[in-house]
Parts: C-alpha cells; structure tokens; sequence
DNA sequence: TATGAATGAGCGTTCATTCAT
DNA sequence: CATGAATGAACGCTCATTCAT
C-alpha cells in the first residue's frame, strides 16, 4: 500500500521534475510516509525511477494488443482499419496523458535508453504479429517483407510520439493516426484493404466537413493521479 | 581566447551532461583555465549556456537560406527539388553532428523555451519567403496559403528533427528529407514541380536499388571543435 | 537538545567574530553536530543569528522590572535609590557579561537595527511606568514629563552601556550607574528622593574612602553558557 | 597622487561597508585606477585601511590643541569656558562628520584596538597638559590629581563619541559639549572659573529661550569627499 | 609604474542516504 | 515496518592577491 502511494507520488514527481531535480523529500511527503520509508521500498532515487518506469512501460505494453490475446481478431478489410486507428489512438492518447513523464524518460538518452529500447522491441514485435497474422488473411500483401515493415512503423510512431510529447497542447492525435495508417497500410495493404482505408477517408474529410470544429473526444485511459 | 575555448567547453559539457549537471570546475578544466576565469566572461552557469545556446543558434541560422540572400535563386521546377533537399539536408546534418546539445535544449521545455520558438519563428518566415518566391515564379499553387504551409513544414521538419536527435546511429537523413519534401511540394505545387519531384523520386528509387547500402556521405558543416 | 547547543555555540561565534565572519562550520563543531544538522534548525546563518538575538533580547527584558509584575513596588524615597541602582545594575552587569554579543548587535547599524530600537521602545515603556508609578507616590515632581523624561534616561543609559561594552576590563558600573541614577532622579524628584539619594551617595563615598580597592561584588545573571 | 586618491576612495568605502565587507576592486575603481595599481601602494587590504585609520587620526589629533603649540594660550577665567567648547566641538563636529569611519574602527574591537588606544593616550596627553597649566594659572584647584582628572574626562568623551556617532540625526552637539564641561570644570576648577562657568550657562539659557529652534551652526572641518 | 587577466582557497547551502529508536 | 534526526560530500560563486606584459 505505502509502496504504491510511493509510486505514484514518484511518477509525479518525476514527471515534474526529471530524475535529477527530483527531491526524495517531495516524494515521500506526497506519499504521506516518511524519507525513511521511502528507502524501505527502494533502494535509492534511481532504483525509484527504474520502478516507475517499468511499471509505467507495463501499463503501456497492456495498451498494445496482439492476436494471440485477442479474442475478436478483425481480420476482414472492412474493420481493419477502425481497429488499427483505435488501438494507436488509445496508447498516444495515453501517452499524451503521461507526456510529462515521457519525456523525462526520453531527455536522458545515455541513462535509461535501454527501458525505451525494450518498449519498442515489444512494440516491433506486436506489430510484425500483426502483420503476419494479416498477411495470412490477406490484407498484407504476401511479399512484404513483415519484419522490415513492422521496423518501419514502429520508428515513424515514435517520431510521431515525440513530436506530440513536445506539444504544449493536445494536437490532432486521432488525424495524425489516420494519416499514418493510411500512409503505411496502403503500402503494403492487398487491394481490399486499400479500398477500404480509402473509404475511411472519404468518410472522415466528409464528416470533418461538416463539423470543422471537432470535439476532442477524449478516450481512453486518464492520466494516474 | 580564453572565452573562446570556454565556450567551446561549455558546449562539450552541456551537451554531454546538461545544464544542471554540468560542472563549472570540468568546463574550466577543459577551457585549460581555473574555475575563477570561468566567472570573469560569464555571469554564472546559466549564462555560459545562454552564450552557447545563442551562438548555437547563430551558426543554425547562417544555415538557413532565403531568397533575399541568395544569388543564384533557383526559380525552375527542375532544380528546385534538389535545392531544397540540399539546402535541408545541410541543416540536418549540422543537427545530428550537434545532436547531444541539440537535445539538451529541446530537454528542458519550460526554461530556455524561448530560444527554439526564436529559431522556430526564423525558419517559417524563410520557408515563407521561399513559398512567396516560388508562388510568384509559378511553381506553387496560387490558392495555397504560404503562411500555414510554412507553419505546417517547420512543424513537420521539427517532428523530424527531434526523432533524429533521439537516435544511437545516423538515420538516412536524406532519404527522410526526400520524403518529407516529396509529401510537402507535391501538396502544394504546381504541376510542373510535382512532375519534376516525382522523376527524381525514380531515379532515387532506381539508385537506391542498384546500390542497397548506401554510403552516408557526409556533407555540410563539422561539429565545432 | 541539539538547537540549544547550536544556539550556545552561535553566540559564541557570533560574539566573538560577528555575523558576516562567522562560519556555520565553527558554529556546527562547537556544537558537536554537522554542517547539515545547522541547516535542520535554521533556514541560514541570518536566520540563526535573528533568533540568537531574539533569545538574548527576551532575555535582557525579562530583567527590566515594571511596576505591574512587581509585588513589592517600593514607593518611598528612603528605598527607591537602593531599588532602582539595584536593578540598572543587573542589566548593565548581564550586558558586561554578553558584551561581546553587545558589541556585535550594535556593530551592523542598518542591518537588525530594528532588534535594538524594540529593546529600546520596551525600556522606555518601562521607565515611563515606573516614573508615573512614583509621580503618583509623590516621589517625582508633579510637573515633570514622564514620556520625555523616560526617553532622556534611556537615551542615557544607551551611552553608558555602549561605552560599558567598549572597554576591555570591567569598569565601575555600579559607581556610574550611582552617578547617573543622582543625576537624573535629583533633576525630576522631589525633595524627599533628592535627600534620601544624596545621603545614599555620602554613605557611599565613605564606604569608598574607608575600601579604596573596592571589589566588584558581582550579582545577577550570569552569562549563559 | 595616486595613493591619495586611493586612500580618500579607501576612506569612502571602508565608512560604508566596513573592512570586511570592503572590496579592493570599488576602492581601485573609485580612485580611478587599477586593482593591480592598488597593490602597488598598499601590502594589502588590512594595509590599507590601517594607513586610512592612521591618517584619520593624524587628522584628529592636529583638532587637539595644546598649550605648547598654542599662541594664544587663555589663561582667564572668562575666555577659558569658550576657548574648552570651541575646540570640543570642532572636535565632536569632525568626528560627526566623519561617524561612518569612526564607526567601523569602533566595531572592530580586537583588531586595530591599539589605534583607538593610541589615540586615547594622545588626549590624555593633552588633556592632562591643559589641566596642568591652569592649575598653574589658579583655574583649577591646587589638590586636583590632573592625571586622573585627565582620565575621567577623556573616558566620558569617548562614551560621548560613541553615543553621538549611533545617532541617525545630528544630536545637539554643542549642548552636549557644554553639559559636559560645566559638569567636569565646575568639579575641578576654582571659584573664578566656575563662576565663569555657571554665567556662560545663565548666558546660554536665556539665548535658547529666546531661540529655541537652535540653528546647528555647523562649524569645523567638512567631511572629506 | 601601471594594468587587468588569472588564480584558487574558501564558504554557504543542498540533499541523497543512513541508522538508532 | 516506520521514523526523522543526523550526516557529509558536493558544488556554485566570491574576491584578495599575483604576475606577465
């Protein structure tokens, strides 16, 4: 229990601050318990760090979805495409809800880079499943090469990633995800699925339209607090 | 002299360690100076790493061409594709040779903020005034907007620049560049430019193919040293 | 515990090399504690020097006596020389005893002049009480002005103590003290007083012709330690 | 000329800041010379400030006459009363003006103690001179121990002193001085110099009743600028 | 003489970590 | 498990003094 407030008060913390300027006191008072305790429950401020951060890149490795546990995997052209945008808007969503704290991870590149190095391996990985899983079905055309392709995605999220983290206020993340999927999956999508993503976007511009000052919608997970 | 090999240091120690956790005994010690010749040319660390960040900025915005300044100003759709990705090409380049510093300053957000909205702001006006000079010359569309259109390339160009930064080896620089202008003039040109953006486009491919590991060609400025 | 042995060893130091040549390391050894306990207790070295001065002040005042918290006012003239050379001559004897601390509260005339000009206005009050105390006794002529005969006196008084805690040995306080309490009270007493303190100073004279080597009889407060 | 420019800058900034807290670069710099160039005149700070102090006294004790080196010697009781005040209050008058530096010597009560002494013996000196010569011109009384007398006085001017330069505002200087001498001369002196005394005190109330709102009538030498 | 750049010892303050209770 | 008083290493900045020119 003193652990967990421990935790979260450090992701505060952290996020306000970044590792170095992070004071222990200021953790442990947010926490309700004492300095003391604090090193009861780690071994050190940099010990703290490294749990949070795991404990932050394992909520967000629940973000990513993988066909192995999904039970309704789409695998029709029609759904793809809204399954894709949903998923990628719920994990920037989170991240945006986290920006601070993401880019205290991202600013000490030399320290630490091995926690983002490891995030994106899973993510890699989930979307080379995916990929195979499509080009089974179909929807991926049978001569790309999958694990080059999955390389690719994943950089260009994290660039995306980056470049929102960097914002002062919440950009279009749902239109800059329906772009890059539109981008990436015409690629290397069959023709159904290239068909269908292209109806999406007619869709969208139509829908967008009519209603040119979108409401933001916000999904997903809120920011922990 | 002596400022000059301090500020070379600073640079040296804010890149690799930032700004809090920079010494001003090892800037000192590098400059081959006492930490009291530290105190006669600036006020404090803060502004040691103002001085740097303002000549940084400097030496960036020498990078930066605009029509003004610029003899040979290239007006026909079949150079202008390689003058711009060069003229970019350079600014990256000088980027990722600064990539340690470059990331300091975009670490901090609050403090310092200023100094990248300065260059920021540098950089819209000079895509502008190329946008206004290339629309006059009949190869950008004349209902394009060039104010916008220069907000959303820097912005985008920002996005590439903060995911280059964050990366262990050079990525191809080029190739991202390539891209990105193929993605912003064929937007925004006249049919002329986006026929001669397209054939390079294919004659890149067609190189690329022919020669698949692509030799990073340095080009461009040196990191100051 | 800890606070009281650095508030001792503060005055100390204090005492014995003034605010701005102190050093908060003297002042932790002495009170056998670390640097880093000095700052658990104090916000700085101004501010332990403040609450020195404060508890040396409470302390000073709680040794000028006034009418109200006096069970046996004295109030005829036979007495009153004894009473008032009695209790002037403790404070000046405490101020003997902290004359270093003296010396160095009233060393920083700008800096903590306030601490003096309250220690001031309480004296004043005080002798004020006391002088309507015994303008209503009959002991103090009816005309006199208490508020600016009260103000005299401890302007007076000031002199004294600042050439009292200039001097290296011990001067004769008790025997200034007895010329001034005869220079003031005989100017604004009646006739009674002015008699009764006259034979006081006879008395005295002969005392001090028959022990020419008077011994200083110390009394009241001793120096804390 | 260089020195006396920086002894008079050394003056300014010792007065105002102390020895301490006195920077070696604002002396140079208001004497309009170098910081090396002071080091060329002065061993060092603690020097300095001794060669200041040394040549304030020297001031100081060209303000106290004696009756070697005094043409008009007084030697009647009319003009002795006038001749004691004129010369104190120059005296005072000076020190008032100078009360930053007086200050600042006086708060340095272990180091240069000698120079305050040295002075001190100085105007025993004189004092004890004058008193011998009029006891030798039948002013004060034959069984007058001079020495001692010398003592007493020059100790009640030095609580005098002390007490007039922890003043903000001027004190009534004169009054002060005329107190004093009637209070030590009538104590010392015959019946001829005494009746003097007392008319010049008769003379002087009246004047102030007359003119109450005395004005200073500044006297003496300016304070050195 | 004069300069002023260079030096480096010194001090106030912070804060991660320890440990006796 | 919990506390919080105590520690002490670390660092930014100041300024008296020196010395090459």
């Amino acid at each position: 229990m003193v652990k967990v407030a421990l935790l979260r008060a450090a992701e505060e913390v952290f996020s306000a601050h970044g590792l170095d300027d992070a004071l222990v006191e200021e953790i442990a008072r947010r926490a309700g318990v004492s300095k003391g305790s604090f090193y009861l429950h780690f071994a050190g401020k940099e010990d703290a760090f490294k749990e949070v951060t795991a404990g932050f890149l394992a909520r967000l490795a629940q973000m990513v979805p993988s066909p192995e546990n999904y039970s309704q995997v789409p695998a029709d052209a029609a759904s793809v495409g809204a399954f894709i945008e949903d998923a990628d808007a719920n994990l920037f969503d989170f991240l945006w809800q986290n920006r601070d704290f993401v880019r205290i991870v991202g600013a000490s590149p030399g320290r630490f880079a091995y926690v983002v190095e490891s995030f994106e391996q899973t993510l890699i990985e989930a979307s080379r499943a995916w990929l195979e899983h499509w080009q089974r079905g179909g929807l991926v055309r049978p001569d790309v090469d999958v694990q080059t392709s999955a390389r690719l995605i994943v950089g260009a999220y994290q660039g995306l990633a980056r470049a929102m983290v960097a914002e002062k206020k919440r950009p279009p993340i749902e239109a800059w995800i329906a772009d890059a999927v539109g981008m990436f999956y015409c690629g290397i999508g069959t023709a159904p699925l290239v068909r269908a993503l292209q109806s999406r976007r007619v869709q969208r511009a139509s829908q967008a339209a009519a209603a040119p000052a979108r409401a933001p919608s916000r999904r997903g997970t809120r920011r922990a607090k």
